[in-house]
RNA sequence: GGUGCUUUGGCCGAGCGGUUAGGCACAGGUCUGCAAAACCUGGGACAGCGGUUCGAUUCCGCUAGGCACCUCCA
């Protein structure tokens, strides 16, 4: 098995990965809080980690991948005033809690569904687990590091700290967080601005509320994560994922309640993913200048000069590392609209589709990433060289541009300056099935369509230029350029090889 | 104010102490009735100033700009 490294979080080097359970893997990602629909900055960890996840399962190991939806308990500014979001937008919009719930997820799914993220292994709801979250609230009682105030449970972050490190994930220390914080102008029932709330209690506007030992209320936002990731992965498990403006406070957190009962932080490698920026800013809510997954799938957006497809999204994300920060702009997603375009039309001219069959031998069933079959040694390179870049902290941007010195091959063996062997194209055709479209998760999405509608399309197009070759032999080429004309208007594209015409739908 | 990150050619984005990914755009060529695609070739970048070094874009320092987190955020 290939040797995969991770840059850990937590000591900030990239370290070699190894599985608490050989051959098992536990990872837990955080997902969204369901109160709107996803936007770019969403896409980022869903395509990051699936394909985390895919690269993981190709190489050998059995993923058991968690990635929870949070449902409740997240508030909207500071835990002792903020309103939870998902009870603000149903009261805004006149709906049950759930309601608000059950239609973003669907949504949320839908975009991921689109950008072909796979479904995680297990997909838990913080609504789902109130008792789990107060057991572990009394757990975290029991041993000393929380508080009840006023029918609300807190953190005792300070007494936590003279144990252990609080802070220990986003290198800060008590001191300079209390320095940050800003001081509650009202009254608050926390001993202190840090401490964090576990359970609260409910305000009589509230309308999500549990029964508890301590007052009819809600869980803290932080604690979802903590428990869930335990009951799913156990109290040591392998990979937290997230987005790098969850490292503080939520994870910080997580590994703080996590020692205050488990007595262990119970995660081997914290892996954060950078934001997607717009104008060189942090694209989000709170700022307002997000553009959603259906505004830019549909292109119906000012900032949007045209629409762009979950696959140009998706290859516009896998351009950029996903620990650096990724920069919108339309320039930027028209050129990876493109880019994407040569690489899945080199795989079409490849294995023939669908009209220029290359000579091309039997697929190989074997998906070892160990074992390359080609004859030249140029392709056994960019084979090793996919494989190394995503083996080394997921280097996606490496990885693809190995996979065009790929597409460059296929088109020179198209042109003729250069032979494949059958070897060589089952190498190939390996390197797409596998990364292209297994590991990096891209996909053709106007093929797939067939059925009596595709059938009649292409029966029809091979009648059109069989006609169009007709006037173009009799040097007709009024009528030639009309027809092409016409296609064209109709979103077809037609190119003249010299093998005769090619088209493909826009 | 605290902590950390960052500055790469027209744009997006990798990377590394010595041989400068890749994509898009651009220029020239080949092919072609034209167009498109493709192929070949090409130009161009490492914010500025110092230092370390045989040699720095890569390491260190300073200056300038940008960003993130410290409040909800993927």
């Amino acid at each position: 098995m290939r040797n995969l490294y991770l840059t850990n979080t937590l000591t900030k080097n990239k370290e070699l990965f190894k599985p608490v359970h050989e051959g098992h893997v536990g990872m837990y990602v955080c997902g969204p809080t369901v109160y709107g629909d996803a936007h770019l900055g969403h896409a980022r960890p869903g395509v990051t980690y699936d394909v985390l996840f895919k690269l993981l399962r190709h190489l050998g190991y059995k993923v058991r991948y968690v990635r929870n939806i949070t449902d409740v308990g997240h508030l909207e500014h500071d835990a002792d005033e903020g309103e939870d979001k998902i009870s603000k937008k149903a009261r805004l919009e006149q709906l049950e809690p759930m309601e608000v719930v059950q239609s973003y997820t669907f949504r949320y799914h839908e975009a991921m569904r689109l950008l072909n993220v796979a479904p995680p292994s297990i997909e838990p709801r913080a609504s789902g687990h109130i008792i789990e979250q107060i057991e572990t609230i009394k757990k975290i009682l029991e041993a000393g590091y929380a508080y009840i105030s006023n029918g609300s449970v807190y953190f005792d972050v300070q007494k936590y700290n003279e144990k252990h490190h609080y802070g220990i994930l986003s290198g800060r220390n008590l001191d300079d967080t209390l320095e940050g914080t800003r001081s509650l102008d009202g009254q608050s029932d926390k001993r202190a601005p840090y401490d964090f709330a576990l359970w609260k209690k409910a305000e009589p506007e509230h309308i999500m509320h549990w029964p508890s030992p301590w007052s009819e209320g809600f869980p803290g936002w932080h604690l979802e994560c903590s428990v869930m990731g335990e009951k799913y992965l156990g109290e040591e498990f392998d990979i937290h994922g997230g987005g790098m403006d969850l490292m503080f406070p939520h994870h910080e957190c997580e590994i703080a309640q996590n020692v205050a009962w488990r007595g262990t932080q119970g995660v081997r490698y914290w892996v954060h993913n950078n934001m997607i920026t717009i104008n060189g800013q942090k694209m989000g809510k709170s700022l307002g200048n997000f553009i959603t997954l259906p505004e830019l799938f549909s292109g119906n957006h000012p900032k949007l000069e045209q629409a762009y497809s979950p696959m140009t999204v998706r290859f516009f994300i896998l351009q950029a590392h996903y620990r650096g920060t990724l920069d919108f702009s339309n320039e930027a997603l028209q050129a990876s609209e493109k880019a994407l375009k040569r690489v899945l039309q080199a795989y079409k001219d490849l294995v023939g589709e669908p009209a220029e069959p290359l000579p091309y031998g039997e697929l190989s069933n074997a998906t070892a990433p160990d074992n390359c079959v080609a004859d030249s040694p140029e392709i056994k390179a960019i084979f090793d060289g996919v494989y190394d870049a995503l083996c080394d902290d997921l280097n996606t941007p490496v990885a693809l541009s190995h996979i065009f010195e790929a597409v460059r091959i296929i088109n020179s063996a198209k042109s003729g300056s250069v032979k494949l062997t059958a070897n060589d194209r089952v190498a190939l055709a390996q390197i797409f099935d596998d990364i292209v479209f297994g590991v990096l998760g891209l996909r053709d999405e106007a093929a797939g369509e067939s059925g009596k509608g595709q059938e009649v399309i292409s029966g029809l197009m091979d009648m059109v230029l069989e006609e169009r070759a007709k006037a173009k032999a009799a040097k007709d080429w009024a009528l030639s350029d009309a027809i092409r004309d016409h296609l064209k208007a109709l979103g077809i594209t037609v190119k003249d090889t010299k093998d005769g015409a090619e088209w493909t739908i826009e």
